[in-house]
DNA sequence: ACTGGGGGCGCC
DNA sequence: AAAGGGCGCCCCCAGT
């Protein structure tokens, strides 16, 4: 059973019942209070519902207490098929593809502040039943196989993300100060710099003999030269092979000085309210199928600021992760034998070690089929990685032709596409003309690149979708998926669930690989801990 | 005062 | 022979 939902008015809304191809099967139905009409008829016959947007209609319904099952995502699947089709990058909004289907132009955008004020209680700009049914019917037309999976598998992305930033991570604000007041020293008056902050300040004038600014590259530049160390930039692998004393200075203040900027005092103002962070994740927001996130820079947070993550009493938190996902997704995409073998194993790379040999003093043989497997899925390689790489493709063939095919497909201009369809953005319009320079062989060897890597990344991405979406179901009562970042997952759990929680994870994550890849002797092993802290982890 | 590009670096 | 994927966020700084 499908159920079309149209918000309308501050509570309301109209709903109507659909056959799973878009026919309604049934009238419209007006509601005065959407969250109650969705939790009854969620409990009764627990439908998939057809919505505009998770991201919009769900925190609403969050906040009423009201959690669902199972949608349909109007606007992320609309995104995947306007990619399919090389139209990345026009509107998903359910109106422009209504114009599309209806062959008119597209009507003109909401500005963004417009859409979110209005929406807030479920506003004037959603649009009415009608059109969602009209759209969903076009969609699910052709959404056929895996598209129709990853669909499906996207939109359950977007009910756990909301539900996510709905249940928020645990975050201690008095254990993340007393770190930044042991590293920084305490906090200052706005606009100051941190006590250790302003003393590095200090000695890196000193050295230099006169005032920079370490905020500064430019600045730094000019003062590395003038002391008679040019250096190219002040990255810090460039700085480490320079002999001045302010060096060691320059790279501890760049550290701290991030740490501040990014997620110091006024980062845990602004993101961490009754000890819970709170980040909006934005499904789909890479084009690989990754998610992106908005404000606080939720996929990014430093691993110092780990120990700030605590269990509330009572409770554990379950970090997993899927150990080499990416590897491990190429050896079940490119139907490897050989190299399938190897990824039967738990650790991959010490599996495929064998292929190698340990240099005394140099890199071991697990070291050496690192780099040989990161730099095939990324296309870099240079040095030793050139002869790595001929290693791995001797005795990996269907595997190193598999990203290779996809590099040169990119290079060429076309667009590649991940085992359920995510499809990357075409070439522009002048790329093939531009190829015939300098600069466009430049940007062809970069365009490989990506889409070599996009195969692999974006599958990776679904197989991580439909981990989640499959664990997500078996959870006990109370535990909550409560952070995911790439291929990693916290859940939050009392304490006396922690044992089912690491099962289901086990389970989700073999059932996530037969439902992509369907019979294969790559194993995807979750590393879980159940831990007090996330720092605890690994 | 604001904007946008670039440098730099955190995470995977 | 050489070839380094994807993001978000901060700051600086030049242009307007």
């Amino acid at each position: 059973m499908f159920y079309a939902v149209a918000p309308d008015g501050e509570k309301g809304g109209v709903l109507r019942a659909l056959s799973r191809d878009g026919r309604p099967a049934g009238e419209p139905e007006p509601v005065p209070d959407l969250a109650a009409a969705v939790a009854a008829r969620e409990r009764s016959s627990a439908p998939r519902w057809v919505w505009t947007s998770t991201a919009r209609l769900y925190p609403r319904l969050l906040r009423a207490g009201v959690r669902v099952g199972r949608c349909h995502d109007l606007e992320l699947a609309e995104a995947l098929l306007l990619a399919f089709d090389g139209r990345m990058g026009e509107s998903r909004s359910v109106p422009a593809a209504l114009a599309r289907l209806r062959g008119l132009p597209p009507p003109e955008e909401r500005h963004e502040a417009e859409s979110e004020q209005q929406s807030l209680f479920g506003g004037a700009v959603e649009p009415p039943i009608e059109e969602v049914v009209a759209v969903y019917a076009a969609q699910a037309a052709r959404l056929e196989g895996r598209l129709r999976l990853l669909a499906a598998a996207e939109s359950a992305g977007g009910l756990i993300a909301a539900e996510m930033s709905h249940e928020g991570l645990p975050w201690r604000p008095d254990v993340h100060d007393e770190l930044l007041a042991g590293l920084l020293g305490p906090r200052p008056s706005p606009g100051l710099r941190p006590r250790l902050l302003q003393e590095l300040a200090d000695r890196i004038t000193a050295e230099f003999g006169g005032p920079v600014n370490p905020d500064s590259p430019q600045q730094l530049v000019k003062a590395f030269a003038g002391a008679g160390f040019p250096v190219p930039s002040t990255r810090a692998y460039v700085l480490k092979g320079v002999a001045h004393p302010a060096v060691p200075l320059v790279l501890e203040y760049k550290e701290l000085a991030r740490l501040h900027t990014a997620h110091g005092w006024s980062w845990l103002d602004t993101w961490v309210k009754g000890g819970r962070f709170r980040p909006e994740y934005v499904v789909g927001g890479v084009v690989s199928g990754r998610w992106a996130s908005r404000g606080g820079g939720a996929l990014q947070i430093p691993k110092v600021l780990r120990r700030a993550v605590v269990a509330d009493p009572g409770h554990a938190l379950v970090v997993a992760d899927a150990a080499q996902l990416e590897p491990r997704v190429l050896a079940a995409l490119a139907g490897d034998a050989a190299f399938a073998e190897a990824a039967a194993q738990g650790d991959l790379y010490s599996a495929l070690a064998a292929v190698f040999s340990d240099t005394p003093g140099g890199p071991s043989a697990r070291d050496k089929a690192k780099i040989a497997m990161l730099s095939a899925m990324y296309g870099g390689g240079t040095g030793e990685a050139v002869q790595l790489l001929t290693v791995l493709k001797q005795r990996f063939p269907a595997a190193f032709e598999y990203v290779e095919s996809a590099a040169r497909a990119g290079e060429r201009g076309e667009m590649v596409r991940s085992l359920l369809g995510r499809t990357c953005p075409p070439a522009s319009a002048e790329y093939r003309d531009l190829i015939t320079t300098e600069a466009g062989r430049a940007a062809a060897a970069s365009r490989g690149r990506f889409t070599r890597n996009f195969v692999v990344q974006a599958t990776a991405a679904e197989w991580a979708l439909a981990f989640m979406a499959l664990l997500r179901p078996r959870l006990p009562e109370g535990a909550r998926l409560v952070f995911f970042q790439h291929d990693e997952v916290i859940v939050h759990t009392p304490e006396r669930e922690a044992e089912a929680v690491t099962r289901a994870l086990h389970t989700a994550a073999s059932e996530a690989a037969r439902l992509l890849f369907g019979p294969t002797p790559v194993v995807f092993p979750m590393e879980a801990a159940t831990v007090p802290c996330y720092a605890d982890a690994k």
